[in-house]
DNA sequence: TATGTAACTCTCACTACTGAGATACTAATG
DNA sequence: CATTAGTATCTCAGTAGTGAGAGTTACATA
């Protein structure tokens, strides 16, 4: 599983032994929409993690593969970003999808501190016989939802995601920006 | 962060040095919701984070806080149900609290095998200090729609939910039953 | 009552990841 | 050039969390 979730439900006024919690409605909305997000997220993550196990990858290891098998050789960095693990998690992912033979790395001419990651024949291959099952599996895990209904909430999710994303890049980079410039 | 997310794109066809992919259109559509919902709720997740975080509480730990706020004293296994953590991460982090004097353990007397856990006052006033503001930055990081579209999407995300927890309880604790019955 | 099965928690070895630095290089500026 | 700042990866110690299994206790049924 992923990152645990909340528990918050709308049960409000004092429960045996708990506490009151008075919120406004737009806050009400908004936790309650938090919710269900986190839910429905975990519970397709979940899918999606018993289908990648049966290759024996994680989930981090096939979100590398993925990018380079859709990307084609990037940078360590913008693998990184894309699927947004840590520094040392990226090294450590290459590393292991290196000494299975499904990647590998390359220098960079122009740059000597940075390194390609690409797939090798082998993982290609993998990739090519996996993806197509695995972009089943997500079809199914999503097929409670008409193709038009999915295109809305696509749509509603990517102004949230937006919105959100500004949120996030402000807050710790903020604070270390701010640190800094004193 | 969270768990590392997709990469995806529509690009398809040959990219530099990637391979071609080619999807029926509900999979694009399908792969595309999935897309966008891993990043909004990272981006979110990240937000929450960084909240929780000035307080010097994972997000696991938060979660398990936020269950006895809301629902009261509860057996270790209700809140590992609803948090999504497994059975020694339950443990642990009840240990964590307990160490920290924000929550603690009681024992069950209809049930010898059971223990409760819940708040202490400590971890009470704690709660009743954060929750509210930790409701505000949700309600922020939920901004980008109006109310009456965050219950859209609720309801939306919802129905989704429904059908890939249905998916996800099947596939594999099904995988463990089955082998079982042999 | 005996017995098998299921339900709870806890233990422990293990793993995937993080985050702070280290190292190596590039680029901009005086 | 020399210096300083910035960027890219890598190292490594530390940590949160997993999952299989042990230890208890409850419960249904013969």
């Amino acid at each position: 599983m992923n990152s645990p979730k909340r528990a918050t439900s709308k049960e409000h006024g004092p429960v045996k032994g708990g506490a009151a919690v008075t919120a406004d409605l737009p806050t009400a909305t908004a936790l309650k929409l938090w919710v269900v997000l986190a839910r429905s997220h975990d519970a397709i993550v979940e899918v999606l993690k018993a289908d990648i196990d049966r290759h024996d990858l994680t989930i981090a290891e096939f979100a590398v593969m993925e990018a380079l098998y859709h990307k084609g050789p990037q940078l360590l960095g913008e693998i990184q970003k894309r699927i947004l693990v840590s520094s040392g998690g990226m090294t450590f992912l290459v590393d292991r999808l290196a000494k299975r033979g499904l990647a590998e790395r390359q220098n960079c001419q122009s740059d000597r501190r940075a390194r390609y990651a690409a797939l090798t024949k082998k993982g290609d291959k993998l990739m090519q016989s996996i993806f197509p099952e695995h972009a089943a599996v997500i079809h199914k895990a999503m097929k409670g939802l008409k193709q038009s209904e999915q295109r809305e909430l696509t749509a509603l999710l990517k102004t949230l995601g937006k919105e959100a994303g500004r949120l996030a890049a402000e807050t710790p980079a903020c604070k270390a920006a701010m640190a800094e410039q004193e």
